[in-house]
DNA sequence: TATGAATGAGGTTTCATTCAT
DNA sequence: CATGAATGAAACCTCATTCAT
């Protein structure tokens, strides 16, 4: 006899959980936090409106825990990109931008950035909560590529600070872009394409470069 | 010779339109649409409850009504920076971020993008609406800049289309970031240091430089 | 020299508390008390809303005055009829029918008893007011007339209690119909009309005849 | 053995809607539409306001299902009196009468008239709807007894369509003054007393007498 | 006297949450 | 565990009434 009988009915019930996280986090990103009622996510949950309390003890703790399960992947990733690496700082930059792609390649993942933004200001936690843990943590990686790259002459002097934030721009605001725009974009740009784009400029930027900048300058 | 007796109580009876928009504003925008109350709007704007409706039939009416007087002024701001000008590519687009950074330095217009991410949602005509007033004719200008550089050779060959995303895609970010993490954030960068910063870097990497890339690889 | 001007203006100015009334009438019946704005009354009227108030302490006032207008003309009117008169009783109650007759022919006073009876509810003294001052002397009237018939001889014998309802029923059911079906009506029946078969079947119906009913049964 | 298990609480359960109607019904007579609050029906059917909007989709929406579920009964019990028979059509009306006081005799259904009145200001479909279901079948019927008994000499020579309503007013109008005056009323005459003098009388007003009418006519 | 902008109490409706089954 | 009928607080909106002009 084995050891318990989870023949797809089973198999159902223990996977519920995420089921409904999932459900939770497509409605409240197509429809933000307060224009979603736990009906809707019950419904596309697959269960009844009761069963979510099962699970959640209210709306706001379903919201927080679909953030938590996001971020917990996507911390994931990012610490695995930190490990430190024999590479130059410009292939290590490339390495970091692949693991973005990876992680706005995922639509769920990418809908994140969307949903702390537009949330913000009903929980005032998150905020904080996500640029502790997300937005400085990622800045701080970048940042310390950028400062070991200017240390070793492979890039020019640049503020790392500053230059972390131009960096991961594009990549959140591609991510914004897709839940948002996607749907009435006319000329779509491949995610892909943008990103690789965004790589080659910006290393072309920092290159210690002649002079300062090409043209007749000055601001 | 005046042309009216407006004594102080009638000036006020007449910006009252507006400054509804603008209480109406800051609410949506700090809490979003759905969690606003229209309750909350009036006791910002100073006035009662009913009196919203004497201007606006609706929440949602009072919505659009937001957007549309946002939209209004940024729309004009981009159609004066719209106009031919002698100046090198790369100086038009220092011209253009100038005018961004006009736009951005505005608290009240540097909301709007996040009202229109964070909404976009319930609104579905928002999205289409903003995308095709705003989003294409800022892309199609600046991409028209990038075209003409690449076209007189002060710019090496890259495709107008991606990288004029790429140009705005910090100053998008920044706005957002503004209403978002501005009071959560420790170590704070300057929007005009960030435009600043942005724009050279993006003038270097399009600089019709030596090679393909600095070094080694590739993507 | 006259001893006012009054040029059209000033008429209009007199004539003011009686167009409101007028203007209140139609709509009370139109839409009934509850459903009625004051602001409806107001432009029916051609003043402003405010106006009103200088007239009608409030809307129950105003409903109130309403009724009171069409009491004080109905209940004249009755009262003209109620004369003592050398007629035999069947004349008697023709020249009531006709009395009705214009009553209800004039569109404004036949309102009234829709008026009545659709808020009867929410002006728990209407009933009783109405009751007391028009059914009761309308109903006293023509159980007057009925006994003195039934007294001379020429009527058969009924009791004048049960046949006063009987003479007034289709005369108010017309009244109210007119208010509530004339719209919809295919086939309508002129009010004279109805009212005439009305009495010529009721007096042939008291005539002292024969046996006690035509056919063979009971009750 | 038993269908089901229903041990007095759900029982209850299913009668819901039932007692939302009647408690709707006799809120909506007693007050009017407009001046019924949802709490009040809610109260009076013993459950919360939010409940009522699990069985009807808003306050017109139930008024209108009231209107509905009187009107079905109603309509069912003409249609049953419709059937042809071998009476005299003065039997035949005899017998509608009987059917009519039945109907009045039910303080629920004797309040249809007094509804589908005061409210059709408000409900444009409903005089229309109520006409040509109630009205004109009601009408119909009794106005072809009539045409029968006048084809057959038991009646003389009138216009039936003009005396359906004749023979209808007292019955719609005892039906009306049930709800309105019933509680101000001194001398009330018992609606089956009315309802048997209103029948005799207007068939001895049919019988196809000597002359016209009995005294000196003409109006 | 007349106006109509402003007010805010009160009504309709929604929806997060509970609990008996 | 799962359900969904029931609840009632809270939000949107209307409109009778007031009052400065």
């Amino acid at each position: 006899m084995e050891d318990a009988p989870p023949p797809a009915a089973r198999r159902r019930k223990e996977a519920r959980p995420q089921e409904v996280l999932e459900a939770a986090l497509d409605t409240f990103v197509g429809r933000g936090f307060a224009a979603t009622r736990m009906e809707d996510v019950a419904r596309r949950a697959g269960v009844a409106k009761g069963t979510l309390y099962l699970y959640y003890a209210s709306k706001e703790a379903l919201f927080e825990a679909v953030v938590q399960a996001m971020l917990g992947t996507t911390i994931a990733r990012l610490e695995g990109d930190l490990g430190e690496s024999p590479l130059s700082a410009g292939d290590r930059l490339r390495a970091v931008a692949q693991g973005m792609a990876g992680i706005i390649g995922d639509p769920r993942r990418a809908a994140l950035p969307k949903l702390v933004i537009a949330n913000a200001g009903s929980f005032p936690g998150l905020a904080r909560f996500y640029y502790r843990e997300v937005v400085c943590r990622g800045l701080g990686l970048i940042g310390r590529i950028l400062a070991h790259g200017v240390a070793t002459g492979e890039f020019r002097a640049i503020d790392p600070t500053v230059h972390a934030r131009l960096f991961v721009a594009p990549v959140l605001m591609g991510a914004v872009w897709q839940t948002t725009f996607a749907a009435v974009e006319e000329t779509s740009v491949p995610p892909a394409d943008l990103l690789h784009a965004h790589v080659e400029l910006f290393l072309r930027g920092l290159a210690p470069g002649a002079a300062d900048a090409p043209a007749g300058e000055r601001s």
